[in-house]
DNA sequence: CCAAATACGGAACGATTATTCCAAATTACT
DNA sequence: AGTAATTTGGAATAATCGTTCCGTATTTGG
């Protein structure tokens, strides 16, 4: 029988999609690749494919590993307002933490690839799609709990607050402070009760 | 004497915008430069350095004529909410009209190269920062005439009004419909009335 | 210990990149 | 008309891109 596998398949595919993150598709060579997954150049190909795929795994890793765990939160959350703001949570602490002012993978490569490359514009629109259905159920539940006003539909509120996710996403990559954040967050949260 | 420059230097300058706005600064080749200017690459090299030069020119050329124009009309509003309004028809403009998804270009540059391009980033600091300072402006104004809420600060609001237009530069890519548009504009104004 | 299978490093590949260069064509002014 | 200036197209360059290939090393199960 065979050899098995030394490197651990997801493990290099998480170093690719932070490699990717930092610095875009375009701007990550192959080069890049090889020296930053500790992986030979053979290897990569032969497990992964090309460069393209393996973005495309990556971009499909991040959804799964940290958009998703994060907006599906809401099957479990009681305290609807606690969890929006748990949400807005989430993107500060990729904003500010390890200083690393990469802003959100799905968001970076939407705006470098969107126009180009349609794997990438498929895979964005389903995460902005479902991102934004399981908002508005969760701002549904919290009118119907009475805690968010009834001025504007769920499907409103929802398209606003994914609308300031998407704007933090940028905003925090030039001014990257928790001022700038909680200047941010606050104004969103006070307009989902009034 | 000379023979004089048959082209448009300032024309060609836009169209470099154009190209690059569309496709951003990896995805558009000298090539297609060279296809989509309607110059030859030399007078390409001669008249504006490289490909780097010409894309911070055309960055700049368009804050001065695309953001500028915008934000400065603070001057001259009296209606300061209307004026607000007005910034936000901007941004729709864009996103609906030629059914062009491009987005705002100075947010597409500092997405694609901000971590690695320290001249974009520089650039894009610049345009951020003066627009949050000129919002801020007039929201003041706005409170002082008391059709805006004293809820939040000045400044408060005009990060969370900045971060809602950076928001819709992203989220129009993916959904450049008038009803996402409509959702999100009403709720971030009356944000700033109550 | 042998044979099959896989990982590996690195050379090598062709394609494309941005850029330079040059001879020929074009224009403008005297 | 003649000269100077400049645009132009296209060939040529060097660098880098993504990718392939191959001999060797390594590990596995029989």
């Amino acid at each position: 029988m065979a050899r098995t596998k030394v490197f651990n398949e997801a493990e290099v595919l998480d170093r690719a999609m932070n490699l990717f993150w930092q610095k875009g598709y375009h701007a990550t060579s192959a080069q890049d690749l090889v020296d930053g997954l500790g992986i030979s150049r053979s290897s990569l190909y032969d497990t992964y494919g090309d460069k393209h795929s393996l973005f495309v795994m990556a971009l499909k890793q991040y959804r799964k590993e940290r958009i998703d765990p994060v907006i599906q939160g809401i099957n479990s959350a009681e305290d609807i307002e606690a969890y929006i703001r748990f949400v807005f949570e989430a993107v500060k602490e990729d904003a500010l933490s390890e200083s690393r002012s990469w802003g959100c993978f799905m968001v970076n490569s939407a705006v470098e690839l969107g126009t180009v490359d349609s794997d990438v514009a498929a895979i964005a629109n389903d995460i902005m799609k479902d991102t934004e259905d399981i908002i508005a159920k969760a701002i549904e539940k919290g009118q119907q709990q009475g805690v968010f006003t009834k001025t504007h539909s769920a499907r409103s509120l929802s398209r606003f607050i994914f609308n300031s996710l998407n704007g933090l996403r940028v905003t925090m990559k030039f001014d990257a402070s928790k001022k700038m954040f909680e200047d941010i967050v606050n104004v969103c949260l006070a307009s989902l009760k009034a």
